[in-house]
DNA sequence: TCTTGGGTTCGAGAATCATCGAACTATCGG
DNA sequence: CCGATAGTTCGATGATTCTCGAACCCAAGA
């Protein structure tokens, strides 16, 4: 398990990466679990709880790569955190309109 | 041409696959096109002008099925209109949070 | 009515994305 | 060390999606 995954600048997010991460209903259930606080991912359960780890995995994938989370190693377990403040500064409203509708 | 291409109801339309339109750069263009108002699709030239006409017409199809432009036929020619008013009363602030972005 | 201009639909091939098992990695407890 | 736990990566298969030519459709002139 590679202690450091990439994560994009915030300067360079790009809105159509983080609209298709988005677009996803699982994905979409992940960033919005997210919302209330970071989150162990063994304890993030917004999916289908017998859901293949590598598939779990695959989704934290996209939604890192885009910009949506963080994915920090912490020990043995992966820190999930939704990057609010760079997505607000980015393209400000939209987090709160996708998390809220 | 058919004249009239099905809709999507207000109520219908989901935000997964308004997400999923947009995160296009494409598509975000004509969406973006189209914030200043209706547009004949002739003179819609938001994508690469020399664009096949069946590619671009399949731009309109996901958008439309999406429920973020409506296309009506008006003569021989094809209206475009961004749903401006369901997308603010379905998901608020949404829409011009990325237009805007 | 015949033709033209503007768009849709169909079909096929290419490209991308999803899903999941299996192998691998790293960390902690004993 | 050893085993178990937590997660990533790889590889393959299947499902969507993209792209575009060709055929078709319809309204409006000439």
């Amino acid at each position: 398990m590679p202690g450091e995954l990439p994560h994009p600048d915030r300067s360079e997010i790009q809105l159509t990466d983080v609209l298709f991460a988005l677009s996803d209903p699982e994905r979409l259930a992940i960033a919005r679990q997210l919302a209330d606080g970071p989150l162990d991912m063994a304890a993030c359960h917004a999916t289908d709880p017998n859901l293949p780890k590598s598939t779990k995995s695959h989704f934290m994938k996209v939604l890192r790569e885009a910009g949506v989370i963080r994915n920090e190693a912490n020990g043995r377990r992966r820190m999930l955190t939704l990057r609010r403040d760079d997505l607000d500064a980015r393209f400000p409203g939209l987090l709160e309109s996708v998390l809220r509708a």
